[in-house]
DNA sequence: AGCACGCCGACT
DNA sequence: GTCGGCGTGCTC
């Protein structure tokens, strides 16, 4: 028997191995093994098996690592789609796929040592006080790890040993499960009634759960286009628990900053008890490597049926597999910026295609991608227009900062509408968020009389200046200087040089100039030094001692406080005019979500936006919380420019620290690419161009976009040319398709 | 990825 | 004469 292995240095082939007779039953598809490779020895992945190979002379595996194989075969199905579509070697593609912790060498168990009865043989010895009261505890538990034992009797280990050399107990190492979520005690839930639309949007998607309904006339993937506090949660649940019924394991996908214990426990205390109880496993950046391998173990073993974690989650062994939930699907963090550059929410629906599974995709302000999916009759759409507590939408109120007098020198932070509307919520004791998706003091330090702008020596952007520490930052590199209190310019030294443009630092001295007994607190990743800091922050916000809390997107997502009236949004349209054709849809997107975090309570909400351009329509429809017109604006806007999702792209980025070498080898690979495409319809490309960020950590980055109706084609002749073109090894090539940032 | 082999310039 | 530059090729 021979196996095909994928190594994991990325060398884009498979070697062909022995397997020796001791391994023979433990390697399938799957498996992960130690080869030797040359003089050295290497990790990879059993990717099929083979009865014979082109090659003599074969060397024999290693050693299997982990029990069983790691990767199901329909998850290694998985990741050679994404390799293939997104134009990476299968190697990158399979180390997504499984986490770090699961693949290394070494498995991740952790052994405690737990201490146990002995049947006693004969009478019990003579035990000293300390000693009885020890054995009283272990006597009662049968079985526990020493150090809680310790904890729990308050004495040490010496005198369980003790009792151990008495021949009373055992003290041996046993594997033991983490279990991050341990402490939390867990109330279980019950379903909740649902309201007609719940309940039509359930029974669809239930539909396409039943046996048999994998037909292919209705598709299996549905978009959720439910406002904010509709209840898409409750919708989930049950769909889930519908699935569990027919045996069949759920993942569901939210974006890394929604994984907050409160998401975690609502799932958990869900199917915590009764007939369909089962583990839910979590995955997450925050937890340890440990933990990680843990959690991942207890799915792959079919004790956790509900899966719910970031990104990475939807490549959970779960197995059957009935549904699969990308909760705020719109967000941009479902898509991976390091090279296997896959977007979760389209992974997600390719997997739920292979594997007869429905994929739920939910979302109070769409991806334009998904809602035009759902429009053109791909997906099936699905609208919760009521809020599950019949509570109005708050008033939006668009504020033209044009218009607003400047009493103070630099530019505008409150107008006139903001500021009163703050000192209400102080004077009744409610709480206010403000918005502004720019941390620093501001934006950039000019001098009037020379024209010198603070620039980053690394990138092409201005330095920011951080009022706190006197400095002045790039937000790019990280690049920091002390800030001038002159023009540094050796024939101008104007003492009176200015700070352009606002930033979070800036509205937090106009906030505590304007109201001064107000308790504000800013949040942004400047403040958030340690861990719990943010964990911290919001707990004190939530128990009211906080009156002001002011800070960038990490404010703007899934906060519930009942207590908030008030939302803030200090500039509105800096997300607008940026060279990037989803501006609009981000502003849209982000104006949504903040207001949604007003008014959750009994009182009704008010949102007040400023900004120098009230009548763009991204503010306008989010003002009356329109998207289905935002979108069919939108849609027509980016039809006319062939973006998608009327296209779809691909982003080729060189980068180089030199610059003419970067251009002059992106205009060869263009001809190359353009030889290549000859004669395709519908494809388009443009550049190369200067990225819209040119220099970023010293690197210049150039690029080369293509545009077609069929990306998977274009995917595999994009991979033969950079197979075949030359590149200097000063240069680094990245493709991303379906690209999120234009960079 | 890493490590051989190999073929041309400047040094003890 | 040798040390060392990195181009090319190979690893089952």
């Amino acid at each position: 028997m021979i196996a095909r292995v994928t190594l994991e240095i990325a060398l884009r082939r498979e070697f062909d191995y022995l397997i020796p007779e001791e391994l023979v039953d433990r390697v399938e598809v799957g498996t992960r093994v130690k080869v030797p490779f040359g003089p050295r020895s290497v990790l990879g992945v059993v990717t099929a098996l083979a009865d014979e190979s082109p090659h003599t002379n074969l060397r024999p595996i290693e050693r299997v690592i982990g029990a069983r194989s790691l990767v199901t075969p329909r998850v290694l199905d998985l990741a050679r789609w994404i390799a293939a579509y997104y134009c990476c070697p299968v190697e990158l593609a399979l180390k997504s796929v499984l986490p770090e912790a699961v693949r290394r060498e070494q498995a991740g168990w952790r052994e405690r040592l737990f201490v146990r009865t002995i049947p006693p043989s004969g009478g019990l010895p003579k035990l000293t006080r300390r000693q009885t009261e020890v054995w009283n505890v272990i006597e009662e538990l049968r079985e526990v790890p020493l150090q809680e034992l310790v904890r729990i009797t308050g004495s040490t280990s010496e005198t369980v040993r003790r009792l151990e050399d008495k021949g009373l107990v055992q003290i041996a190492p046993r594997i033991t499960e983490r279990d991050p979520y341990g402490e939390e005690h867990i109330v279980p839930s019950q379903p909740l009634p649902l309201n007609p639309e719940q309940a039509v949007a359930l029974e669809a998607i239930l539909g396409s759960l039943n046996p048999g309904a994998v037909a292919l006339a209705t598709p299996n993937v549905f978009l959720l286009h439910g406002v904010t506090g509709s209840g898409k949660t409750e919708v989930y649940l049950q769909a889930i628990a519908h699935a569990l019924s027919q045996g069949k394991g759920a993942i569901v996908l939210v974006p890394e900053i929604s994984l907050t214990p409160q998401t975690i426990e609502r799932f958990k205390a869900r199917f915590c008890t009764g007939p369909l109880r089962t583990l839910v496993a979590v995955l997450h950046s925050h937890l340890s490597s440990g933990e990680r391998h843990d959690e991942w173990h207890k799915i792959r073993e079919g004790r956790a049926r509900i899966v719910i974690g970031a990104r990475s989650a939807v490549f959970a062994p779960v197995e059957p597999l009935g549904l699969i939930i990308v909760d705020e699907e719109h967000e941009h963090s479902y898509k991976q910026e390091e090279t296997p550059r896959y977007h979760a929410r389209d992974v997600a629906v390719v997997r739920g295609q292979r594997e007869g599974a429905a994929v739920v995709l939910g979302s109070a302000t769409p991806s334009l991608e998904s809602y035009h999916n759902a429009k053109r009759g791909r997906y099936h759409l699905l609208e919760l227009t009521l809020r599950a507590d019949n509570r109005k939408l708050p008033v939006v109120r668009v504020v033209d900062m044009r218009q607003e007098r400047n009493r103070s020198k630099g530019p505008p932070v409150f107008s006139q509408l903001l500021r009163d509307a703050i000192l209400h919520r102080l004077e009744r004791h409610e709480q206010t968020i403000l918005f502004l998706n720019r941390r620093g003091f501001s934006t950039s330090l000019q001098c009037p009389q020379c024209g010198y702008v603070a620039g980053c020596p690394n990138c092409s952007v201005a330095l920011t200046y951080h009022r706190q520490d006197q400095r002045l930052c790039c937000h790019i590199c990280g690049h920091q200087t002390p800030a001038p209190r002159i023009c540094p310019q050796a024939d101008c030294r104007n003492p009176a040089i200015r700070y352009a443009g606002i930033g979070t630092q800036r509205v937090e001295e106009a906030l505590r100039h304007l109201f001064p007994h107000a308790r504000v607190q800013r949040m942004d990743s400047d403040i958030l030094q340690r861990k719990e800091d943010y964990r911290r922050i919001l707990g004190d916000f939530r128990v009211g001692r906080i009156d002001v809390l002011l800070g960038t997107q990490m404010i703007a997502k899934g906060l519930h406080f009942p207590n908030v009236t008030l939302v803030g949004v200090i500039y509105a349209d800096l997300s607008l005019h940026r060279a990037d054709f989803r501006a609009a849809e981000r502003t849209f997107q982000l104006l949504a979500q903040v207001s949604g975090r007003a008014g959750r309570g009994d009182v009704e909400g008010e949102v007040i936006v400023q900004a120098f351009t009230p009548f763009h329509p991204a503010i306008q429809y989010a003002r009356r919380h329109d998207f289905v017109s935002f979108y069919e604006q939108e849609i027509e806007f980016r039809q006319q420019l062939d973006y998608p999702p009327c296209s779809r792209i691909a982003l080729l980025t060189l980068k180089g620290r030199n610059e003419d070498k970067v251009k002059f080898t992106a205009e060869h690979l263009k001809r190359e690419l353009a030889t290549a495409v000859a004669g395709w319809p519908n494809l388009v490309i443009a550049g190369p161009a200067p990225a819209p960020l040119l220099r970023a950590e010293t690197f210049y980055r150039h690029q080369i976009m293509l545009r077609t109706r069929h990306m998977s084609r274009l995917s595999r002749t994009l991979a033969s040319v950079q197979q075949r073109f030359p590149l200097p090894d000063d240069l680094s090539l990245t493709i991303d398709v379906d690209p999120v940032n234009l960079g």
